[in-house]
DNA sequence: CGGGTTTTGGACTTGCGGGTCCAGATCTGC
DNA sequence: GCAGATCTGGACCCGCAAGTCCAAAACCCG
């Protein structure tokens, strides 16, 4: 059943996804209009609703899933390198810059509010990425601390959790403030924490 | 011409805005016709349109700023009163409490996303609300270092930037994640930091 | 009271945009 | 090269919800 799918066919549907999720970044999900998808990508109302049969809500949960993997892929490889201070310090430069990049354009904002109530399925996208999100990030702290960087004593699930949390509210702030201040505050608080953790400790 | 209201006319006008605000946490702003309002509020067309010439847009707008100011208030009276460490914890629990009560129900959610995009004035709305909020959370740090208890060396606007970052992840993953512990674990381990600070400095 | 203003109710219009349908083009394997 | 499947284009349908309009009720003030 999934398995219909011509080498031309995959390509059309990715293309559509890709298409969506730009217009999507660029307007907002509750601007996009279906119309505005097809014209951007040169497909029409027919090919749409082959690949997507169930319309727009299932596009959307493809254009979620799209959004949320490509979140962690643009953090590589130094998500998966939290090795050493350097490589702190290069993950949180990747970071920052790039949300300053794409400033208001951010790909879950409408996702989560969004999509996130109407469909039960997009929650469970960003829950999924979150959790991946975090389980790296507490990854490389366990690392720090085999090597003696960080605290033993640390509890690195909860260190993630709020390094995530200060993450997600410092992309939050800049989505509505405009200004990149908050997401550097939280990082570098947070990572210095963890660094001077292990004098003391 | 704003002065042309009636203290009839300006109770109807303020159970509009509580009953589409009550409406839009329960079940999402795009999920809200401004039917639902009307039926909630025992009111019509031409009553709603009467207060809010310019519609949906307007009256969006007036929640926005209803619900922001709600926030703040909800808070108080610890977060104007950050003195003591006690006093900072039961601030912190009424932060928990108030967050884990209300659940998915965010008020900020759907009007950030929403209509922070579509509405100019909206961003605005939440911008003031977060400058204000970061602001008493700066004043209570400060308050703190005066009397010793927070090294002086800190730096109280960088400090509340990232505490409220902090708070708006937590609160942010508590929403697609249903998790308390994000928001526990930002609030609980930035405190405890500038707690440490002032026997390391 | 009485005239002007504000308030209220609800029927009606309108446009937008998601979804349907199907005919024809194109591909795929044998 | 042909039979069956897949892919493509676009005209059409249709429901929904925002917004319009106006007449009647309630209200305010002299």
């Amino acid at each position: 059943m999934t398995r219909a799918l011509t080498r031309k066919g995959e390509a059309t549907r990715a293309r559509i996804v890709a298409g969506a999720a730009a217009e999507i970044r660029e307007r907002g999900v509750d601007e996009v209009r279906l119309e505005d998808v097809l014209a951007h990508t040169r497909t029409s109302k027919g090919q749409l609703f082959h690949y997507f049969p169930d319309g727009k809500e299932e596009l959307l949960l493809a254009v979620a899933q799209h959004e949320a993997d490509q979140v962690l892929v643009d953090q590589e490889p130094m998500l998966s390198n939290l090795t050493s201070w350097p490589a702190w310090q290069a993950w949180r430069d990747r970071l920052v810059e790039r949300y300053l990049a794409q400033g208001v354009k951010c790909p879950l904002n409408g996702l989560l509010g969004q999509t996130g109530r109407r469909a039960p399925g997009a929650q469970a996208i960003v829950t999924g990425l979150m959790w991946r999100w975090q389980e790296k990030i507490a990854v490389g702290i366990r690392h720090m601390q085999s090597t003696g960087d960080i605290a033993a004593d640390v509890d690195a699930d909860r260190a993630a959790a709020a390094l995530l949390a200060g993450i997600q509210g410092g992309v939050l702030l800049l989505l509505s403030t405009g200004r990149i201040d908050h997401l550097e505050a939280a990082l570098d608080l947070t990572i210095e924490r963890l660094r001077a953790g292990a004098r003391t400790a």
